[in-house]
DNA sequence: TTGAAAGCGATACCAG
DNA sequence: CTGGTATCGCTTTCAA
């Protein structure tokens, strides 16, 4: 006992200890059927020494590895951490690993991103948006292993898709705030043309606003996405010197909502006596604050889950028609690609 | 051009049909010292067949990953997530990919992430707070690699940490509204007692007020953490029932604050006016509620990057003083262990 | 149920 | 600046 080795010890060291071969480590490691004594021992010695095996030579050996690429916008938004959260719940039971990446809502960033990530040979790919660089969708093709795009439904999925119409949803909104007997109603979002959901939210406005024959679109385009708590005041502010005369508000995020219900208390302006106010996420804030937000409910984590599932579908699937084994028909691609339609809710309150 | 291998290109095939050996390409890759010539031809080909370097093989041939463990209690709350974008923002750049789990504030699950994670060989790992189970320590003293503790200066770090007391931030709160002439000052925050922070604030609130002879603590624990919005609500509820006469209430966090104003809006009460209240944390909601929060402010992200920095600094000093390779010297102790400390302010703002 | 041998795909090291 | 060779630590595969 004068120094424990300063090298940490190696499979070949516990099976030397235990007695037993490599192999018999390795199974028992990996749950396979071995004696009930010889496990028990090999696991006594592998606490002795603190055995930890290595991932690396594993995913090597095998050719494959535990991770699960995840892509978002952004992890400081709640929205997107429940999404994580709820792909985490899906996938950690299977023993699959997160590999997070935050591509603050840029495309470029994101095919970087995916190039990396893949370099750990993930057994599946979670991407936010429908939107991707040619490379992008490049890249994860020619991995051949499950994809899902989260948040959307695009016309064109790389492979599977969870989400919903942003668009759509945006018009559930106004046609709501219209049939409240609103009729100068105008939205307030961020300027960033990389928040392809944002940006679909204004398109429903715009496109309900002419369906229903109300007023042009009122639309104030400002700050940087994610929007929000601080982004409201200067938004509503901006859309009351413009159009003085609006009577209700749809934000592009609850966040933005609750801004500009703050500024408006700052200015003396009730809401919704002197002017109704909506938001988008049923975020906390929605229900918490003082007036309650309407607002348009979607299932942020649930739209993880779903994801989660999904990719596990399409990993038990390869795994029951393929002999697996190091891509061989990895070629093979997904004809069952399908997509997961969401709901969403209008959460009508006492904003609007 | 009959059909595309369905097996993914190695690095030899890149080198055999660039004309060059496979040392090369990895130079290439490696960004070292290779003729211009060369270095295009081999990136060239490296694009034609859509070559993705294998992670795992890297990592077990050279005894490095580019892995770094993050183990925060929640991703949910912005308090982290923004610790997280400042790890990723000091160690991005070098090309380190975060390893990201969340242990719900659970140290049996920070220990079984810690384990999964060491699989992985990570460069280095970043903790969240001073606690640990017996085998955490143990595990990470044995793999050998630089560690940080975060948010909390633990008395007896396991390498280094980055943070500050949240009982001393807590009493300078107290102190704060004692100033403004408050005396019955009430606390509430969440009932679990896996928030080591939440404690350490709800026990800093207790000992200043006896240090400044004030009336007997007041504390509301309610609800899990990280408490929420809809925290604040049922928790100042039973405060003010237990001694409807609080003049001033202290948050274990804004959002808690928040939600407690929202409460007292509802029940007619002015904030300041009837009920002082204070949050801790300076989130969002506190600047931009109405009325503003008085808070303390704690530079969340700044945390995460200087954490970071921590990390890299101690990385660099380890490539300096050994030899690398596979952990030969891996075992000296990290003899210059250090604290850094994030400093806080007291805000004073409009709630308070 | 167990073991021996043969790689997995890259990098380190040493020559040239 | 470039190439050959020997691993790295584990799992696969096949035999016993």
């Amino acid at each position: 006992m004068t120094s424990r080795p300063p090298v940490p010890p190696r499979m070949s060291d516990v099976a030397e200890r235990a007695g037993v071969s490599k192999m018999t480590v390795s199974r028992v490691l990996a749950g396979r059927s071995v004696s009930q004594a010889t496990r028990e021992r090999v696991l006594k010695i592998i606490d002795e020494l603190g055995y930890v095996a290595d991932a690396a030579a594993g995913a090597l050996s095998s050719g494959r590895s535990e991770f699960v690429a995840v892509l978002v916008p952004s992890l400081s938004s709640s929205n997107f951490s429940d999404t994580v959260r709820g792909l985490n719940a899906a996938l950690n039971p299977h023993g699959l690993q997160l590999l997070l990446g935050d591509t603050d809502y840029r495309l470029e960033q994101e095919e970087l991103l995916v190039r990396s990530m893949l370099r750990h040979q993930p057994r599946c790919v979670a991407l936010t948006g429908g939107r991707h660089t040619g490379a992008t969708r490049t890249l994860l093709q020619r991995a051949g292993i499950p994809v899902v795009e989260m948040w959307d439904l695009p016309r064109d999925p790389i492979d599977t898709a969870v989400g919903f119409s942003n668009a759509t949803a945006a018009r559930a909104m106004v046609q709501h705030l219209h049939a409240c007997g609103y009729r100068r109603i105008g939205f307030i979002g961020g300027a960033s043309e990389r928040d392809r959901r944002g940006l679909d939210r204004m398109r429903g406005y715009i496109a309900e606003m002419k369906a229903l024959g109300l007023c042009e679109p009122r639309v104030i385009r400002l700050g940087e996405s994610p929007v929000t708590m601080s982004h409201g005041a200067p938004a509503i502010g901006a859309l009351l010197e413009a159009w003085p005369d609006t009577e209700a508000v749809m934000c592009v995020s609850d966040m933005s909502a609750f801004g500009a219900i703050m500024e408006c208390h700052r200015r003396g302006l009730s809401v919704p006596g002197d002017i109704a106010i909506a938001g988008f996420g049923n975020f906390e804030v929605s229900w918490c604050s003082q007036p309650t937000i309407t607002t348009v409910s979607v299932d942020a984590y649930g739209i993880g889950l779903r994801a989660g599932e999904t990719l596990l579908a399409a990993l038990a699937a390869r795994e029951a028609g393929d002999t697996v084994g190091r891509g061989k028909n990895a070629a093979a691609p997904t004809a069952r690609a399908k997509a997961v339609k969401i709901e969403f809710t209008v959460i009508p309150r006492e904003s609007a």
